[in-house]
DNA sequence: TTGTAGGCGTTATCAA
DNA sequence: TTGATAACGCCTACAA
């Protein structure tokens, strides 16, 4: 191991004291003289000083470190990476912080454990938590005390910040342009509808939407299990088999509208011929996958930048305080999964 | 903020010295009694002790960080997470590293930039590395003097644990499926073949399965650009427009496989029915995407969890030393892209 | 088996 | 504008 030159080394290099050098090292202009100023950096150089991270987190309380929180597997084991939602999340963040000079630690949370532990553990600067989790989670983050930026959650909470879309927005206009093409007969397939999360936000949009149609709300129409491919796969057989009179289907998930469209095509039923199908999320994946899927598009890398920007302001104090949701745009993409009807 | 509770603290709790609390929590058994073991455990729990990484690390230069690099974007922006091979990897080396009490910086590494800094900075105590990188970033690396697993790379150096698979036998295995099925025309759609690198090996495999095959190896079937989408998309054009003599298609990555599918879908050639197809990777995506890719599986999620657990045991050492590349298994799945044609 | 005390690399307070 | 020096929380000889 190549000994390690530490602030000292460069003082002594210097021929300035160690003070000095930890105010150039923080950027305390005016603290030092030109002159040494100068000294100091060509000493650094010189040495190819990097400084310890563990020493400044320890002396100052500040580690340059953010906690990255993704939801995980039901086993609690693997995290949801592959759900390229997150994944595109995650390189947004990433890009953001590493040019900000920040580092990053992708966890999950372990059942039963909270993430107290980690965050004090490391002395996380902030964290970033996606997902919706149970009440406590909340509680015991707001102990820590230090800033947390909260991606798809309508938790209703001052403290925390919030970045989101308009899920309800979402839904609606999934589902208007499903009923302005002509359809009647909208299924919802989505994942579990529950408090303060977005799939409720948009089941909301959904029927809200039929009302202003006046269409009659079908709850037989509603199929409710997972966001995962898998449960769409499931359901669109279902429906090929069980449900002749349903002509469009606004899932909730591009990952969703994926396998509702291979479950329909097992059983001979096409997209967008026999069935259309509207998607939410746009994820990188449904350039790939024909037909070319209509969704309700949500900028998802943009926002893993703009969240990790947040955090960051937040951090470094230049944040209006009293705002506490963020609200991004969302945009309808018309591709080639819905078919006009009349 | 919540006082931090320290090893003081539960020293005095406890009636002991810190020292006694320090042996406990770096389990030294036999350094103290049972009964300060269960006192100290008690005012531990009690107090909620939660101890602080960063004075950890700089007493003892462990710090229980692990770094994972994955590759990015050609402008160095974006990590390839949006790559379902590099996300589930990632999956897998996280849940193992959390069960072993690990956490993981993961990051791209800037350009001209290398690791070095990262590491020292953050007082890794690992790291896994995944592609290929020039040159001077291992000379670098090298110095830190860590245990470092290096995940697809071919460089010739016993210094690093590689892990791997035998990337030559997969590009064979797939190449002789096709000529066992009748093809003779046999392309290979690929990433650009350099020196040390998965793709070289894969590509050595195919020569070689003509060659055992007696075929002739025709340089014009060999598209050699990029292993995503798009240049998939981009060669299957033009193997459906120019190139009537190719039957079949060996992509050395699964994406780079849909991107051919569906560029040759776009001039009415569809697979396996005019085409044949056989990817690599086994992605989790094949299984979305009709039809279902023949592939060469590597079990991408469990080289993770293995990549992790070899750091870790190198880390622990527990190691043995001598042994510097694991090649584990591969197979290839026969799916519905490949047709037999007599 | 236990406790004392110095040191890890940095920041920050306070004098100079 | 500088420079000693005491923290920061933990580990680990060394002594008791």
């Amino acid at each position: 191991m190549m000994k390690r030159i530490t602030i000292k080394d460069v003082a002594y290099k210097a021929g300035v004291s160690t003070a000095a050098v930890s105010y150039v090292l923080n950027g305390k202009e005016g603290k030092v003289s030109e002159t040494t100023l100068i000294k100091i950096q060509k000493a650094m150089s010189d040495l190819n000083y990097i400084p310890d991270f563990s020493a400044r987190s320890l002396a100052s309380n500040k580690s340059n470190l953010i906690g990255v929180v993704i939801p995980q597997t039901e086993d609690q084991d693997q995290l949801l990476l592959e759900n390229p939602f997150y994944s595109d999340l995650v390189c947004g963040i990433e890009s953001q912080l590493r040019l900000k000079d920040y580092h990053m630690i992708l966890s999950g949370v372990d059942k039963g454990k909270g993430y107290l532990d980690l965050s004090m553990q490391r002395n996380l600067d902030g964290a970033i938590i996606m997902g919706i989790y149970k009440e406590g989670f909340y509680d015991e983050l707001k102990k820590v005390d230090i800033p947390i930026v909260l991606v798809d959650s309508y938790i209703n909470d001052d403290y925390f910040k919030k970045i989101g879309i308009d899920d309800e927005l979402g839904g609606k206009i999934a589902t208007e342009h499903l009923i302005e093409c002509g359809h009647t007969n909208i299924a919802l397939v989505t994942g579990v509808i529950r408090k303060d999360g977005v799939i409720e936000k948009r089941y909301s949009g959904y029927k809200q939407a039929l009302k202003d149609a006046n269409l009659f709300y079908n709850p037989d129409h509603v199929f409710e299990g997972s966001v995962a491919y898998d449960y769409g796969v499931e359901t669109g057989r279902l429906i090929a088999k069980a449900h002749p009179e349903i002509t469009a289907v606004f899932a909730t998930s591009d990952m969703v509208a994926l396998g509702v469209i291979n479950g329909l095509s097992e059983f001979g039923k096409s997209v967008p011929e026999d069935i259309s199908v509207v998607g939410f999320d746009d994820i990188s994946f449904t350039k790939m996958f024909m037909p070319h899927l209509t969704t309700v598009s949500q900028n998802i890398t943009e926002r893993g930048v703009f969240a990790a920007k947040l955090l960051v302001d937040a951090i470094e104090d230049r944040l209006d305080e009293t705002k506490s949701n963020y609200v991004l745009s969302i945009e309808l993409i018309k591709r080639d999964s819905v078919k006009i009807i009349r």
